[in-house]
RNA sequence: GCACCUGUAGCUCAACUGGAUAGAGCGCCAGACUACGAAUCUGGAGGUUAGGGGUUCGACUCCCUUCAGGUGCACCA
């Protein structure tokens, strides 16, 4: 998408003919990438293409050969057999002047197009955009006044968090902020899974321990009731396995549930208040929020309507007593069936899905529904949103953009299911804890001069800030071995790494006594000179492209890998470049170099979910 | 059996969904603090992208095939 016409390179109105910075005109784009290729496009219709056939296909280059490669002219000039090279050269003598005034522009090899920001251009960005506020402006027209549901977290309750519910929450909430930060408007829904089977044996654990021994029960629950409840899960769940009697006794106790019965419910109320309320404490530490929680019992009434609809349609049909959907023109859904409704007349979290697909449209007005999971539910999600698209298209519901984002599994270091020592499951709740334990004893080690106090504080947010990241820093499809060591380190693409990057260039400002972004200051900025500077400033004029790349592919990581290439951009320009010299200038433009890559850096990390420090 | 995912440097991971000489970190080797935080930086060595075919100007990326690991596949979510 690009931006709107008449805001860039693609109109003449802009200029950058002055290499004095002082005069880079207010209008730039945000996003140089997108402004390039709409600048080629309207030259190629002025240069005589085929406008039908040509994208410019602008893409960041390999800083070896400029900052932006458009590649689009080698398959335009392959499929009507002509020459790239002349193609291109067309094609650029085509271009603004404004453009060529901005780049220095060069053609390569087999016909691509090489665009290098000259230093005024450069400049001009960063003046530009110099708040969090100005980057979202610019970044916000991608997605402006589209509404999205994002379902993410998504735990079942009765059990404690743990380490398998850390990827969705860690990757959902990054992904809400993209979202917003391209202008849509996010609806955060923490589906959570409160209506299961795992009631039925729950309860029926729960009425054998309350005959038992009544008065155990009640200082269990008393003591921690989440521990007594999933310890009581077990137990009902162990004893339907070994005996089927069981295993009808608990079915009964969930229909009974399910019918409304009074007793069941108060059970399974406080159940779920009790689960809320210690999931609430893992997503404070986490920086998360939702706006509703609407888990599978809140659709318990609306699974009439599915299955009328889906009947009525003809999209679902009877097999072996249950409701189910196949899909003839998939080469395994016709024959493998979406189960709706079970042969004893029960739901499943088929129907409670298709009912919250329905919900989102007509309650939230969703464009776009993402559902953060992980990947072994690829096949559920796959049939939900066939079955979605023919339904909703038949009765004429608006269909939004459907997507599963899937995460693999998180393993230890042998590859296997991570594990505590003794074998059992990682809860969350520990995992954070230990984090902000190792992370308090660097900080100890590094920075004995701090206070106890704030080595406390700082520990939270880089032990916190570790895990999300590490979890973030990587591509989500593939799996994900938990390493402490490697986690909460200081080098490589770490948290700690980015953190302290920042916690630097506030020391500069500490130790100068200034203030990121003084205007007053950085009018008095100077031209872009070094080499380390140039680099840097490439950088940051890059956050545009990594905001619209994470965004479009629902990947954080393309944003966390520009963060630390910045960041080590940065050091890089730190250790050749000293900012406090005496040249009031030089010192000017270094010191607004420090404050866009401290903005650009804040708001990415933000963006992921993360806390900054000031120091550490 | 049928499908999906994964396989890249000794290790942990990238590679913008087909672009230029496949890049980082750790580890290893050699350097840089009487300079704003060395929790850092600058160099170097390290690759048949699991194997084999194919598609084309161009392939880690797409197709076919073999191998290895993981995961799903009728009433759990």
């Amino acid at each position: 998408m690009g931006p709107a016409p008449g805001v860039g390179w693609a109109t003449p109105r802009l200029r950058v003919s002055h290499p004095r910075p002082e005069c880079v005109p207010m209008h730039v784009a945000f996003n140089l990438a997108a402004d390039l290729d709409a600048a080629l496009t309207s030259a190629a219709t002025a240069a005589g293409l085929e406008a039908a056939g040509f994208a410019p296909e602008v893409r960041t280059a390999d800083p070896r050969h400029g900052d932006f490669q458009a590649n689009g002219v080698l398959g335009y000039a392959k499929a009507r057999k002509l020459n790239p090279r002349a193609v291109a050269e067309k094609l650029v003598a085509a271009l603004p002047a404004s453009v060529k005034e901005a780049c220095e522009i060069t053609i390569a090899g087999p016909g691509f197009i090489n665009f290098s920001l000259k230093p005024a251009a450069l400049f001009g960005w960063l003046r530009t955009h110099d708040s969090a506020a100005h980057l979202k402006a610019g970044a916000g027209t991608a997605k402006s006044g589209q509404q999205w549901v994002v379902d993410y977290s998504s735990p079942n309750t009765a059990k404690q968090m743990h380490v398998g519910h850390l990827r969705s929450a860690v990757i959902g909430e990054a992904i809400c902020r993209l979202l917003e930060f391209n202008g849509a408007k996010v609806v955060r829904d923490n589906h959570i899974g409160d209506w299961g089977t795992q009631f039925g044996k729950l309860i029926w654990a729960c009425k054998k321990a309350q005959v038992a021994d009544a008065a155990a029960l009640d200082a269990a629950l008393a003591r921690d009731p989440l521990e007594e409840f999933e310890r009581l899960y077990k137990v009902g769940n162990d004893a339907a396995e070994a005996d089927p009697a069981v295993m009808d006794a608990a079915r009964a106790e969930l229909v009974k549930l399910q019918a409304g019965d009074a007793e069941n419910l108060a059970v399974w109320k406080h159940i779920n208040g009790v689960s809320l309320a210690a999931f609430q404490q893992i997503y404070d530490q986490l920086g998360i929020r939702f706006d509703v929680t609407l888990g599978e019992s809140f659709y318990n009434d609306q699974v009439e309507r599915i299955y009328r609809e889906l009947t009525a349609t003809g999209i679902a049909e009877e097999s072996q007593g249950a409701l189910v959907v196949f899909h003839p023109e998939h080469p395994r859904f016709k024959t493998q069936p979406f189960i709706m409704r079970k042969a004893d007349g029960a739901s499943n979290y088929a129907t409670t899905d298709l009912a919250t697909a329905l919900y989102r449209v007509e309650h939230f007005h969703a464009d776009g529904i993402v559902v953060v999971t992980d990947f072994r539910q690829g096949d559920h999600f796959e049939q939900l949103f066939l079955t979605v698209r023919k339904w909703f298209a038949a009765k004429h519901y608006r269909v939004p953009e459907l997507h599963h984002v899937t995460f693999g599994a998180v393993t230890g270091e042998d590859g296997k299911a991570l594990r505590t020592r003794d074998g059992g499951i990682v809860k969350l709740k520990e995992l954070l804890a230990e984090a902000e334990a190792r992370a308090f004893a660097l900080v100890s080690e590094r920075s004995a001069d701090i206070p106890a106090e704030e080595r406390h504080a700082i520990a939270a947010t880089v032990g916190v800030a570790s895990v999300q990241y590490a979890d973030l820093s990587q591509n989500r499809s593939s799996d994900y071995v938990f390493a402490w060591d490697k986690m909460i380190s200081l080098e490589g693409n770490t948290a700690a790494y980015l953190l302290y990057a920042g916690a630097r260039i506030h020391s500069i400002f500490r130790k100068l006594g200034a203030t990121p972004g003084d205007a007053a200051t950085e009018a008095a900025a100077s031209a872009l000179e070094t080499p380390a500077e140039l680099a840097l400033a490439r950088k940051l004029v890059k956050f545009a492209d990594a905001i619209r790349i994470a965004t479009d592919t629902l990947r954080p990581h393309f944003l966390s890998l520009y963060l630390y290439e910045l960041a080590g951009e940065f050091s890089a320009f730190y250790g050749a470049d000293k900012v406090a010299v005496d040249d009031p200038a030089v010192r000017a433009r270094r010191l607004m170099l420090c404050a866009r890559t401290l903005l650009v850096l804040e708001t990415g990390l933000h963006l992921l979910g993360l806390r900054t420090l000031t120091r550490m």
